[in-house]
RNA sequence: GGGCGGAUACUCAAGCGGCCAACGAGGGCAGACUGUAAAUCUGCUGGUUUCACCUACGGGGGUUCGAAUCCCUCUCCGCCCA
């Protein structure tokens, strides 16, 4: 196993150089693979969920980069790896999933992906299911063909093998132990049917993707290439994506855009223009204004803004993005009243929602017993302490804990709407 | 199979008959300061009709005026001996 980190010569290295996205290489060799004509190049990705997070961005952008640089994509949905689990990473045994759940997962992630390459033209992305090429395969070919090749001694050397060998307690079972060597056919598969000579993917996939090149070494005898994107992080140490709330998922039925919009705006100065080259295509020179932008002037936030703005159109399209813009907006100045009916139906959209009697209404509700049922305080009690605090607005007003809810607080578009803190929204909807 | 130790709130981790809804740390949430940032400081972090009651300390049963704390049993986990 070797790696290099000496300078590429090549576009698509140099741009995943400056954007801080390339760790490491297996050859020095690859510029020159890339420059001596138009390759295909492959990211796996985990069927275990029906959408992608940010967290799986990072690989679908290597595939468009590697796209734009003249070569082809190739998008592997490891339908028949997804039944076995990768251990990489893990510190515990995985449940296996059904094949039916598999099969619906690769399916809905297959959308995603046509929004970030293009599967028209001459370098068409392609996606394929290693279900298709594994599940044909009979054991006993696999231990004849496939195994034969590899060495346990290295096998059982491997970092995600060794940490699941030292401890008791885990330990590994079969099944997944013999996943790199599926892993490591996938690309022997591609190499063979689609000519592929290159694999990408996380950092913690180095191990994965040299297995392959050597397997194609030995019996595919020819030289293919392996490129890794260092772990991606924020600055104290965080996963990407991960909140309280769940992960950011790049599918609307799962985070809406609004929230998509919200969780780039509130990056840290300290990974704003970090994430801008990690994150979107925009140009060293466009990001390097934004970084002036940021350090002259941090309370503009117009690094933020532009992150936000960039990513949620990549993901969800303009449309959206102006949507989850003008919610952000017409939420965060407070200035709800003079919204008319159908921008408060679209916010209330956005939000997380209850609904309510009006006839409950014309009698006032105590604002602890209203709040209490919604999603700005899971208890009457908790009710009560945000209100001690003067942590909860009205249509956008702050209100005192003696407030009462009456009808003439419904907005335009028949709505209530109610905020904790800064960032917690809640629309109820008034029954008419 | 035998011996020993353990299972406590989101996590780690005290408590070992009443002062325990349960120390402390982390996390989370809110407030102040700000910029829908970071850091810092403060408060909160089982529920309700708030100073009272209810539900909780792996499951079930028991002792006791009273148990997370003692006893029995079941489940799971760790260590040691076979």
């Amino acid at each position: 196993m070797s790696s290099h980190n000496s300078a590429p010569s090549h576009p698509l290295l140099d741009e995943l150089t400056w954007r801080g996205l390339l760790h490491q290489t297996t050859s020095p060799e690859l510029a020159a693979h890339l420059a001596a004509g138009s390759r295909s190049g492959y990211a796996g990705f985990d069927p275990t969920a029906d959408s992608l997070t940010i967290g799986n961005f990072i690989s679908i952008k290597l595939l468009a980069h590697l796209q734009r640089a003249g070569h082809r994509p190739i998008v592997v949905s490891g339908g028949g790896t997804g039944l076995i689990g990768d251990p990489s990473g893990k510190s515990a045994e995985r449940q296996l999933l059904t094949r039916e759940i598999v099969d619906h997962n690769v399916s809905r992630q297959r959308a995603i992906f046509e929004r970030f390459l293009d599967f028209s033209g001459p370098r068409a992305a392609v996606i394929r299911n290693n279900a298709d090429w594994l599940s044909s395969m009979s054991y006993l070919e696999m231990l004849r063909d496939i195994g034969k090749h590899f060495s346990v001694n290295q096998m059982i050397a491997r970092d995600s093998v060794a940490s699941r060998l030292e401890g008791r307690e885990q330990g590994i079972s079969y099944t997944e132990f013999s996943y790199m060597i599926l892993q490591a056919y996938d690309f022997l598969h591609l190499f063979r049917a689609d000519h592929c000579t290159l694999q990408m993917g996380g950092s913690d996939q180095f191990g994965n993707i040299v297995s392959g090149i050597d397997l194609i070494r030995r019996i595919g005898h020819g030289e293919s290439f392996g490129l890794t994107s260092p772990l991606v992080t924020t600055s104290d140490g965080q996963k990407i994506g991960k909140t309280e709330k769940g992960a950011i998922w790049l599918s609307a039925d799962k985070t809406s855009p609004y929230r998509f919009y919200q969780y780039w705006l509130n990056t840290s100065d300290a990974d704003a223009v970090k994430f801008l080259r990690w994150f979107t295509f925009l140009e060293s020179d466009a990001i390097q204004a934004l970084a002036h932008a940021l350090a002259s002037d941090p309370a503009k936030r117009e690094a933020q803004k532009a992150l936000a703005a960039e990513m949620t159109s990549l993901t969800h399209g303009t449309h959206e993005l102006a949507r989850a813009k003008a919610t952000s907006e017409a939420l965060f100045t407070g200035d709800v009243k003079s919204l008319d009916s159908a921008q408060v139906d679209e916010i209330a959209g956005d939000l997380p929602s209850s609904v309510i009697d009006a006839s409950a209404l014309s009698a006032g509700i105590a604002i602890a017993d209203f709040i209490g049922g919604t999603t700005i305080a899971a208890s009457k009690r908790e009710a009560r302490e945000f209100l001690q605090n003067g942590a909860v607005s009205v249509n956008g007003e702050k209100v005192t804990p003696d407030f009462t809810v009456r009808s003439e607080h419904v907005l335009a578009g028949g709505v209530i709407l109610l905020r904790r803190g800064k960032k917690a929204y809640h629309a109820v909807r008034v029954h008419a």
